[in-house]
DNA sequence: TATGAATGAGTGTTCATTCAT
DNA sequence: AATGAATGAACACTCATTCAT
């Protein structure tokens, strides 16, 4: 009911583009505070203080707005990825370093890495513009890079950038929630860290791919 | 509304240890049908043909009861395991074929193998002493396969057991969510098959391990 | 949020039955008060001052019971037929009885009627048993009765009883149903009661019918 | 969000009589592709490509303007009526040809008889003087008709012309809808076809009325 | 005269859990 | 020990109408 921890002046008219910019940063502010499973259209609207019609007058569905907010994500993760790559240049610890950095992603904001794999699953059919866009840069970038480090003969010859974009990404994602999920069992009970755990599967995957 | 279809004749009062068994098998069967999105306890009880009440007598949630249902699915992974390590004896294929198998599983199973990644989600927290005993014994098997491995000189020694224990398990139920979540998609648009991409993912993971 | 206007003193549990009649008995009110369109689960559960899920432990949907309480209405209808049919036994005014009966029907009971219309809407699928019995007791009923006036050489023999029963009821709805639309018009600008307007078109239906 | 399919070039500002019919065009169009029940006032907007307080300057509500496209659709039933006449002239054929065109003309524009019936809602309180209009010049029509009939001694001398008009029209509409309603289960579960019940019906209608 | 962003009270439906019997 | 009726907060989504600009 009220938007004052939002902007003030309360301005009741805005743009068609800054109400949506609006929308999307109280999702993004609701997707942090509460996690995906308890994001709902309710919250978004209740804290920024407009009518639930608004809402449904910028965007066709929750999952819409979600997609918003997961391109947003993925631009980021991208951004460590990029980063990454050029703090390593020449040598298979860029790509080592481009693994690892998808975990630091995940620990600095673990509600988007939740959100990124929740947008995965198959049953979501969202419009998702921004999203795909965000998805295929990702891969391109990914693909780009395998394909360099072959060229530089650091990676070998029958290692195909298409197929390791994918499963690097997918195997990735797939540790980072295992990791996540039992955090609290492997620290107590195992004492292994996280962070250790990490380093030893993508020594392996490093070592199974370089020349 | 009746449990003709299940035992006969109906017991209205059995052992604690006997009702217990009886409604995890009935949640195993509602599981298989409905899967686990659509799993209610509602459909357990009705399947059964006992109350709601007794059901919470019994487990104290509807996670704790998946948690038990969990136990009997990595139980079934286990032995695809077993399986897998018998028919390749004393090679690193033998290794691959493990990992292979999991594949093999998501496929027979569909069901539990979404289960399995559900019951990792990390905000949940059952009691789940089966649960737990059964994912233990798939380290243990794993572990020990690696030891194996390792005492034979077909994996690294520097490769530790316990923890490609857990970025075996991580990253291959992550690569299969993946695959599940993209299917569509890397077929249609990229012309990979899911076999293709796993077992492209396995040949690098093989090769990193391997001596 | 108070049930007292319909049971004193307040009973928590009832058993399926005395619910579902409750239940059933409260949309009935609901109905003559609101009409069909402004018929909500809200006011049903509201007016009771029970819970919205208790109305759905005992239906299935709005329509559900919005079909049983419509059985109750074409039961209703179907002793209006009956005891028309009675009092002029055999001539054709019997016939005539009959038919200008549903028009005393559709004015004792308004929204009996207008609920009749609204179920017989296609894209509507309940479970209907009590609805699609009553249903099929006035179409033999009617069946019965043509068939009987045939027999007496009261109606032509060339009238084929089912169609004359669809054809009746179908013709009776609708000129009750634009009667009732055109209701002030009619006796405001062209000073034709509803009444004349019905038997008028009786007297031809009959005319048409009769040998 | 643009009018280029509608007229181009694009006006900005019309007369009133122009943007009233140009508002009337945009929801016949409107209503025939979505019908009654998906019509909705922003569908019209969006079609047109003007602001939603542009078209209620020019109509009071969602009524008022289907209103309008009702009159239209009666001005074209009205049509049908004159065609039917004029190819049957001088027997009591014109008249059945008449009250059976009524059902090709449900047949040829669905949307527009879902329409017509939908209007005579008792409840609803359109301006609509196009809409009383067209219904006035159909039963001035209706009426005329069934006086020549009963001038050339093709329809008794008791049939009041008011009337006749009123439960023709009432009563076929009715029975249209019924058949409409009904349309499966009369054709599945009794193998009777829309067609041969509406027969049945102007069978008796005629016979009832005729000489 | 035209705009179009904003409204908000609905609307049907779900389901894990409780507790009086 | 078993019952099962009752709960009620949640939830995603709609659309005719208004009014400040």
């Amino acid at each position: 009911m009220t938007n004052s921890h939002f902007m003030s002046p309360t301005k009741k008219h805005l743009s068609v583009k800054e109400r949506r910019q609006q929308l999307i940063l109280a999702a993004d502010t609701i997707l942090k505070q509460e996690g995906v499973v308890d994001f709902t259209i309710d919250k978004v609207v209740d804290y920024l203080g407009v009518a639930k019609g608004t809402f449904y007058k910028y965007f066709k569905s929750k999952d819409d707005i979600l997609a918003e907010v997961c391109a947003k994500a993925l631009n980021q993760l991208h951004n460590y990825f990029k980063l990454s790559e050029r703090s390593h240049p020449g040598s298979i610890e860029s790509t080592r370093a481009i693994i690892l950095s998808s975990y630091e992603y995940s620990k600095d904001y673990p509600e988007y890495f939740e959100l990124i794999v929740h947008m995965e699953r198959p049953e979501l059919d969202y419009d998702a513009t921004a999203h795909k866009e965000a998805s295929m840069q990702i891969q391109n970038f990914f693909m780009g890079h395998i394909q360099k480090q072959k060229d530089n003969g650091i990676i070998r010859k029958d290692v195909s950038p298409l197929l390791a974009n994918y499963f690097c990404w997918g195997s990735s994602m797939g540790i980072m929630q295992f990791l996540d999920a039992k955090k609290a069992f492997l620290e107590e009970t195992v004492a292994v860290t996280q962070r250790e755990l990490l380093e030893a599967f993508v020594d392996v995957l490093i070592h199974g791919m370089k020349t």
